[in-house]
DNA sequence: CATGAATGAGCCTTCATTCAT
DNA sequence: TATGAATGAAGGCTCATTCAT
């Protein structure tokens, strides 16, 4: 018994260890990048080893953007728990979006793989489900506060839009900055200095326009977040340590 | 000099054939589907005369990438003719954004291998900067229709936020909806059943809060964007025409 | 134990099997008629097994190279070894040289492959090493003979030449002449009908030159090579046979 | 006729640009890194018109070779002139090696192309015959200089050596070490510091030990050298100012 | 005679995956 | 379960040569 779980988790381990060494290679070269015989040279294990843990290449990969992505949903879920009124729960859900694309840009970019129709393909329904139920969760987290609002009165949805979908404008705009960011070769030359001020500026306006109470002028707004970000940080180690 | 021409047009043509054998491939195949023998062997030509053509298959990827953006800069050009006021012109924008992923998905998906940093720099410099004049022409319209509101008063920018950057809102949140609507496994799943009619009602939301006049409720803008859309299509069939 | 060194006798096999198919098709039509495509459909492997045993095709034909240098080693070696004044011994390696370029013609062609920088340039620093070794090896031998020569007396160098430079002179015109022997298109057109009977000459007016004792008339030089060329012939039957 | 022979003086300056064009890429990158492409693109001709001035790419490269045995053959001839003594005359064309050794090192490397087998067989006999003649020219220089000497009482030749194998000795250590110097990536490493005067010393000292007179020490023979190779720095840039 | 696009065989190399040990 | 050699299809790319204009 001892012995089946002594090895039971020495499988995990090694799981864990080509994780370790594949994020590393996905990252700085992306998915063509990343090869079975580079990953297995640099553990020191043969490549057959790691086809007992991973059926194929495209499952490392999601098995990665699953592990950012549920660093994302930690954090989101922490963030959800500050503040008192709603509007502030859902700035700081943005505060939140702003710290993960600030500080852990890698899992930002591991994120992104599970949108590769090949890769998504190729992977089991087993972590296909884990990714959804990842975004299903980050998805509540939202809408729950949203519907908080909503029955608070803080907040009155328009016709014809659900709360869902409220969010969605909220993920769209900062899933897509965030892209144009990483990836415009030259936002500054076409005028944009500062994307993620912007962005911040946009959601206030957002929040403001849909009348979310309390509703807010810029500068209070910049200032409430700040204080979120600074609250995020420990917040955010916390989460890295349970790790 | 007849003769020399009809060399050249030839040439010409056979390079457009390349594009076209390429693109379906490339659009239902990604990068990795696209092959040099797989286009040589469609067409009915040797492998080396595509490689009289295209330097290489990166430079393929970007021509075809290049002719979706030029369509979409052709779109927002005659989109930006459209309309009195700045804000109907801003809208119009909107509406083009809208038109070209409803109706030019695959060019929208061509776009993107754009941000592939891999492909870019393999690309020519030549085409690098065919791209950033369509992406600065692109951002030029939006942002000079921007300009032409706070001439006009009918609108004030934020304390920190230029022209550029607040079109810089506008690109994200469209840009990050039709990447997510693209690629997103299950948005119905998560409860958003009409992404497009959501970030209309965003974007209404954001000019509104921006106080961009003249100031809209969600019906008209919503009746508004179906009249541009309506004045959109003979605009893009002319422009599909004239390629 | 006896499981893993089967296992990679049968490596060593299959690595050796790869260079008795590249040998005779890289002494035939050069570095350019050696293709892994040929070699491959040839022996009846997979072309990625050649990969598994060598890094490119600039390590196969060193390794070719490598295995003909150090027959040559051997053979000088054992040639060192015969005789007893040093002149004789140097005789004898005199003697080597004119058995290893007639009776492993090939060995010789092969030997040239290191002195192609293009080649050179792409190997291992390992099998450079090598090299290095046993071309200083053979230096070695013969400047040790010199060196004894000196040492007994029996040879005064000129002044501002060393052993090894002297060693030189016999190295190039041996050298030179198996490579005009084996390239010029028309050696006995220029009249030079017995060049290597030549070489013998000039190698014993040289020694004598030199006032390297015994000095020798050239019918006895010519006597005491051909006993060399005799005690040679088992000898190097037997390197052969240890192969 | 005017016409015409203008006609045929622009195409043998065709043929002459061709070979200005290519025999640079030759000899910095070798028989591969020459490429029909290169020299038309470099020229401002089309690949086509090479091929109607050389037949295939081994003619350019057997072009170049001869250009540079001739440029040999004239040094020869001029060489052969000076002096008075046949021996003299003999080490005149031992300074034209050494000569031609530092002072064309690129044209030492182009006649070797010669002697690869690929190419010499791909080449048209006439080109064939026109090396044979320049080869045989150089030797017929230098036997001619031994027959003299052989006519003047200065020099008898061994039994069983003729005044070409005598030359073929001078030819073979002097070729030996040029392509050893070239090749050998680390002579300084075996210990020969100098081979040029090392090759020097066998020189004088074979000619001594044929008894070549007048027989001369070391000293006055480098002596003679150093005033040979003064001698022959005129006339070399004569023959350059000539083509 | 010049042109230069088309050719297409051929090249070296990669790598996810399998499977006998 | 770990191993790692073998696989072999596929890939991007080159280039000497031809030939219609």
């Amino acid at each position: 018994m001892v012995e089946l779980s002594r090895k039971q988790r020495e499988l995990e381990q090694r799981t864990n260890e080509i994780l370790r060494v594949a994020r590393p290679i996905l990252i700085s070269e992306g998915f063509q990048g990343l090869s079975m015989d580079r990953v297995a040279s640099q553990m020191e294990y043969a490549k057959g080893t790691i086809y007992n843990h991973f059926p194929n290449k495209e499952e490392i990969v999601l098995a990665l953007a699953v592990e950012s992505m549920e660093l994302r949903r930690k954090l989101f879920e922490r963030a959800s728990g500050i503040g008192g009124t709603a509007r502030i729960r859902m700035m700081g859900l943005g505060a939140a979006c702003e710290f993960f694309t600030h500080h852990c840009t890698d899992d930002f970019v591991l994120e992104q793989w599970v949108r590769n129709q090949g890769i998504w393909d190729k992977s089991t329904e087993q972590r296909q489900n884990l990714i959804r139920q990842c975004e299903g969760r980050c998805m509540e987290l939202v809408s729950g506060i949203v519907r908080d609002a909503l029955m608070e009165h803080a907040l009155e949805l328009p016709d014809g839009l659900t709360a869902e979908e409220l969010v969605f404008g909220f993920w769209a705009i900062n899933y897509g900055s965030q892209i144009l960011t990483h990836t415009s070769p030259s936002l500054p030359a076409l005028g944009i200095n500062n994307p993620a001020n912007a962005i911040r500026i946009h959601c206030c306006t957002l929040l403001n326009g849909f009348r979310w109470q309390p509703l807010m002028d810029y500068a209070t707004y910049s200032n409430e977040m700040a204080v979120l970000m600074e609250t995020l940080t420990p917040m955010f180690w916390s989460i890295k340590n349970e790790q």
